[in-house]
DNA sequence: TTCTTTTATGGGAGCACTCTAAAACTTATC
DNA sequence: GATAAGTTTTAGAGTGCTCCCATAAAAGAA
């Protein structure tokens, strides 16, 4: 059982390997009754085109990468099967690439470009310290997705989507606040400008000041750079929270995963999510409103981001379209680690 | 910036394409000074071959296929970082491939292998309803990872790691057999003879038989073929074991997410766990410990098995030696979802 | 009918590599 | 100094495909 190439096809077919090129390639000067023959017999003989030789000779690859801090991350993963199938429609391949914590993700990429001949990149996380002059040096379009970037210059060399983080994280300490909350504890990423965690941070601090509450620094915990959002890392900045002996009465964790590690933090302390401390998270994985108490969050559209995602990158590829920056609006999920039983006892 | 070939290397050396290409692929005919020189220009230039190229002519291509069942699965997700690692160490380069619910795995693999010319497989979940046969229409080796199959006859076309399925779900439900639980529930996979579920209800009915206890068919719920071990479904699957109105001291599910979805449903019933229903999951994923209660689970060592399954596909891809098949040893951690607070309160 | 235009097809160069076979250069042996 | 044997290097064929260009056939215009 020999490989099946594009030349059997020709021969089987009667016709040129050019002519059965066309065929497949949807090639428009060509009788539609010869690519209808054709497109049979390639069907009852299997032959599927071999990618690398394909790849070495097209201009236009039809290989996307994708680089992601973390596969493992629940958010991350999710939104990968969702942009596979999106890239599978289209009949391009999808190259995942795990970034490693202490690596450059554009780094990475510019490897991968080389040895694959990229046709487009998709950034999951990430930070990106060198920003606009690091991402310029890829030659394929490149969409950051879940990035922090709210800053978005006309003729920019990317795109961007993800909720507009500011406001989401606003949305949830306001919240908080309105709850009656003043002691308010956060557990967020590097103080690095160009995460997601600076970003969130920013937004709690908005809230907090239009609600008259000093910021407490001793309740801002920050996890290291490059560190994966983890619950055991959740756990650990929680633990010390606790331990720092300052009243604490909501804690705001800027992902989901550190949010549980938070709450299983208090409990080993004795203490009761929410009667005790409140806390809320970020994301909206599965496992937050399985979790007992289900937890309050911010459900971000991942579906949606994760599809809009790929056809600004295909829009980009194919029509050579602008590069745009989208938002999208996240969901305040008001659960069981926030309710405010002592206050509201009455209702 | 034009993008640079082996040629440009070879005019920069002053030496002939083949001699920079032995100098890349550690071929031993090649003087030593020469090789290093060469690599240091490589290296200057940052030259990175391009990888169709290669494939295209190469008998091994150094392309592994990651076929996956559900890559948002915490469990999958976890090993796939950890394949890539091993991957990446060897120079080779891992593809990832979801495999839909309704898709054939062996099909799809079939397909990417004419089309990446793939020299290794790793599937991850699955069911090879074919089984054998199925496999055997695979050219490249194959490694089967946390998979049914423990039959395995000399000179198979496949090697296998995994625990032993049923022997580790024996443990769990021998476990709460002598916790005193007599009205034991199952949550399981698909009732397909190939199926992991199957296996672990194996392991499940020899336990409830050697601590004499009869089987309660109503006890057994089933999720549907192909469905994902979600906790959605673990939860509708708990609902409607609780509506049964039969009596249930424990439950067992087989992953540990279907597991946080029962205790969920138990919770949201108004029951208590451990306290009125006893859960127990498998897996050992990092959730199980950081959920409220933490979940008694047998752990699974996803980095040593994903670790040894690319040793594996590498001495069978390098050194065609025989396809094996090893089993690891799983670890019961009991935990607060299994404390037998009400016989054991006088401990 | 002859010339131009349109439409359909095939030939073959080229993509960036690897690898075989042969060439060029060493060194050893008589 | 000639031959053999070994070492290092190179030229060039081959990999499976795409796409430019040439050609052939059909259609339309003169």
């Amino acid at each position: 059982m020999e490989t099946i190439t594009i030349k059997d096809i020709a021969k089987l077919c009667g016709v040129g390997v050019s002519t059965v090129s066309r065929a497949m390639n949807d090639h428009p000067d060509i009788n539609p009754e010869t690519k209808q023959m054709i497109m049979d017999v390639i069907r009852e003989n299997n032959y599927i085109p071999n990618n690398s030789a394909r790849n070495l000779k097209r201009t236009d690859s039809k290989n996307i990468a994708v680089l992601v801090k973390g596969v493992d991350n629940p958010l991350f993963s999710r939104m990968i099967r969702v942009i596979e199938e999106e890239i599978g429609k289209k009949k391009y391949s999808m190259v995942v690439h795990q970034v490693e914590y202490y690596e450059d993700e554009v780094e990475a990429a510019l490897e991968l470009e080389q040895e694959k001949r990229l046709c487009g990149i998709i950034f999951l996380g990430g930070f990106y310290s060198e920003s606009s002059e690091s991402l310029a040096r890829l030659k394929a379009p490149v969409v950051l997705v879940t990035s922090a970037k709210p800053q978005f210059e006309q003729n920019s060399t990317y795109s961007a989507v993800s909720v507009d983080d500011i406001r989401e994280s606003y949305k949830m300490v306001d919240y908080l606040c309105r709850q009656g909350h003043k002691d308010i504890a956060i557990i967020t990423a590097t103080m690095h400008d160009e995460s997601v965690g600076k970003l969130r941070l920013l937004g709690y601090y908005k809230a907090l000041q239009e609600n008259n509450i000093n910021v407490n620094e001793k309740l801002v915990k920050y996890m290291d750079e490059g560190e994966d959002y983890s619950m055991g890392r959740g756990y650990q900045l929680m633990t010390e929270l606790l331990e720092s002996g300052e009243k604490i009465s909501a804690v705001f964790a800027i992902s989901d995963s550190l949010a549980i590690g938070a709450c299983r933090a208090i409990h080993d302390k004795g203490l009761q999510v929410p009667e005790d401390i409140a806390v809320a998270g970020f994301d909206g994985i599965d496992i937050a409103s399985y979790y007992s108490p289900s937890l309050t969050t911010i459900i971000q559209p991942m579906e949606a981001i994760a599809k809009e995602a790929t056809q600004i990158l295909f829009n980009v590829i194919r029509d050579k379209s602008m590069h745009t920056r989208k938002f999208f609006e996240g969901e305040l999920a008001v659960r069981e680690s926030t309710e405010n039983n002592k206050e509201n006892s009455a209702d």
